[in-house]
DNA sequence: GCCGTTTTCGGCCCGACTGTTTTCAGTCG
């Protein structure tokens, strides 16, 4: 997929564009380009093909042109020639926090700095002395510039961003004077990875707000402090953000604050076309405020929709706000039970019984114990012969337990060649048949993908769980082609997993879209190996969330004896 | 370079903080 290789290209173009200052507005549109490319939930080279580029926001004439050239050729001509004007490396130096355009521009004109060692060096020597607009201060902020930049703090799963959001969010709640209070930025909006926590309050004594913000014990260094504004890093390296404003401008600071970026231009631009103007503290008619207290108030005087922040990427989301037709998201408490998790029998923490009380505990009304198949020796798969003992103990727990039913389940392993890990004769015993993958990763994307297909055919197999067997931070998808996937999925009636376990996260929101849009049915799992893994489900929701899934795409969903109906084949 | 309820030209989102200046440019979000 060269989605993001085209994206990328677009914001080198942007960047260099900027160093020459270039056209501002051109240099936006590329940026703009780039960002709405990477927010796209299509492969870029079939919509190329279909003719449908010039509908991505920000993409016209020109634009599609490169496109084409670039899935063509690899390459855009343009570029080539600009890059020719650069030496290599320069782009480098915009990475370095404090350093923009315009310094690395002053750094290489002056100096012929243009790459990160080379400015290492002539700071070390002292070199940057003496150039104008460049003093002590700034050549202190450049260095640790650099060392955050080796440091390589990049992003970090949603799940790590939350526990920091939340020893943020805790501490300040309840101080005297905090009115309102809420995490922004991609936090609030659950991508996938998060770079750094933005936190809005609402008070009358912003000052009193930032100091204790700034103060906390986690704060290793202030990187900015104003009046109303505050940048932090923790002890892990973690930027967080803390903006105060007046109770009266919360919904457009949250707004505004929650992004995204080309959402919030989007949005202003429709105010502008209606005499509005929108800025942080509100939403203005010439100098007259009239709405910003609720971000609900802005969209309704904007004519549209409350759009949930997860939806706000500038993927057309807005025109059907506009019409009033966008998708109700799928929240937690429509979840009624968990499809795929994990006993002591195989590799789990606990018992079935307690899996079962945790599942009731959380409000669901039926649990499926889905333990690895007899295959699978690393993870204590279950042997035929284990299969009927477990069998028993789950009719003796459904026997004490009315309230959540546990369902007799297994993960059956997807061998190398594409077979199943049971036989059908035993297959066929079970509530529900998960199949996934858990060797041969290395296979070709023709192999695997087939491999895939297989275990949809087979009439016992219920769901495919994380098909394309991504780790967070330990290994990549293995590629598969996931439009095969689907339509294979489609014809045998068999569903596809979200898996919530944070570092799988497998599908991803841009699949689940996809799945819905070709009528396939999801689940969201959280693959618990324990019982404190079930709260898991919240980011499962937030990937099915920003995929656009309503209750209705998801199985489980459903009460139990209409789920069992949807999933027979 | 994009875009159009001001439609093929002439606009283009908006503001805080810092460091270097002494009124503002650069960076960031």
């Amino acid at each position: 997929m060269l989605n993001l290789t085209i994206a990328e290209t677009f914001r080198n173009i942007s960047r260099l564009l900027e160093i020459r200052q270039d056209n501002p507005f051109r240099i936006r549109a590329y940026e703009r380009a780039a960002q709405a490319i990477e927010g796209l939930n299509e492969d870029i080279e079939i919509m190329a093909g279909k003719g449908t580029l010039r509908e991505i926001p920000g993409i016209g004439k020109d634009l599609e042109r490169k496109i084409k050239e670039f899935i063509e050729t690899g390459k855009i001509r343009a570029y080539e020639e600009l890059k020719k004007s650069f030496p290599d490396g320069l782009l480098e130096l915009l990475r370095i926090p404090s350093v923009g355009p315009k310094t690395a521009k002053l750094l290489y004109d002056e100096l012929q700095i243009h790459n990160v060692a080379g400015l290492e060096s002539a700071i070390a020597k002292g070199k940057l002395k003496g150039i104008f607009g460049i003093k002590e201060k700034t050549i202190k902020n450049i260095a640790s510039g650099i060392r955050l930049l080796k440091a390589g703090k990049e992003r970090m799963p949603l799940s790590v961003a939350w526990q920091a959001a939340e020893s943020f969010l805790r501490p300040l709640q309840g101080l005297p004077g905090l009115k309102k209070i809420s995490c922004a930025g991609s936090l609030r909006r659950q991508k996938e990875t998060i770079r750094d926590i933005d936190i809005l309050v609402a008070t009358g004594t912003p000052q009193r707000i930032i100091r204790h913000f700034t103060r906390l014990p986690q704060v290793k260094e202030i990187i900015a402090s104003g009046s109303t504004k505050s940048s932090v890093r923790t002890a892990d390296g973690i930027q967080v953000d803390c903006r105060a404003v007046v109770e009266k401008s919360f919904g457009a600071a949250l707004l505004y604050f929650t992004g995204s970026k080309n959402f919030n231009i989007k949005l202003r631009q429709i105010a502008i076309q209606k005499g509005l103007k929108i800025n942080e503290y509100g939403v203005f008619r010439g100098n007259a405020f009239v709405a910003g207290r609720t971000e609900a108030e802005i969209f309704k005087l904007l004519g549209m929709e409350y759009i949930e922040p997860e939806l706000r990427e500038d993927t057309g989301e807005i025109a059907l706000a506009q019409k009033g037709t966008l998708p109700k998201l799928i929240t937690q408490n429509d979840l009624r039970g968990d499809l795929h998790t994990h006993s002591s029998w195989s590799d789990g923490n606990n018992t079935i019984q307690e899996m079962a009380f945790a599942a009731a505990k959380l409000g669901y009304s039926y649990i499926a114990i889905t333990d690895h198949s007899q295959g699978l020796k690393i993870a204590n798969g279950l042997s035929v012969k284990d299969l009927l003992k477990k069998r028993k103990e789950i009719e003796k727990v459904n026997n004490a337990l009315r309230r959540c039913r546990v369902l007799y389940g297994t993960e059956v392993d997807i061998d190398s060649q594409g077979r199943l890990d049971y036989s059908n004769e035993t297959l066929k015993e079970f509530d529900i048949v998960i199949a996934a993958i858990h060797s041969g990763f290395r296979q070709s994307k023709e192999k695997l993908t087939r491999r895939i297909l297989k275990a949809c055919d087979n009439k016992y197999v219920n769901i495919i769980s994380h098909p394309t067997g991504r780790l967070w931070g330990t290994r990549d998808a293995y590629e598969i082609d996931f439009d095969a996937i689907v339509a294979g999925a489609r014809e045998t009636n068999t569903a596809l997993e979200v898996n919530s376990y944070p570092l799988r996260l497998d599908l991803n929101d841009l699949h689940c879209r996809r799945a819905k849009e070709e009528g396939v049915k999801l689940v969201i799992n959280t693959d618990s190996h324990a019982t404190e893994h079930l709260a898991a489900a919240r980011f499962g929701i937030a990937v099915a969330r920003r995929g656009w899934l309503t209750a209705k795409d998801v199985l489980n969903t459903l009460p139990l004896d209409d789920l069992l109906k949807a999933i027979k084949k």
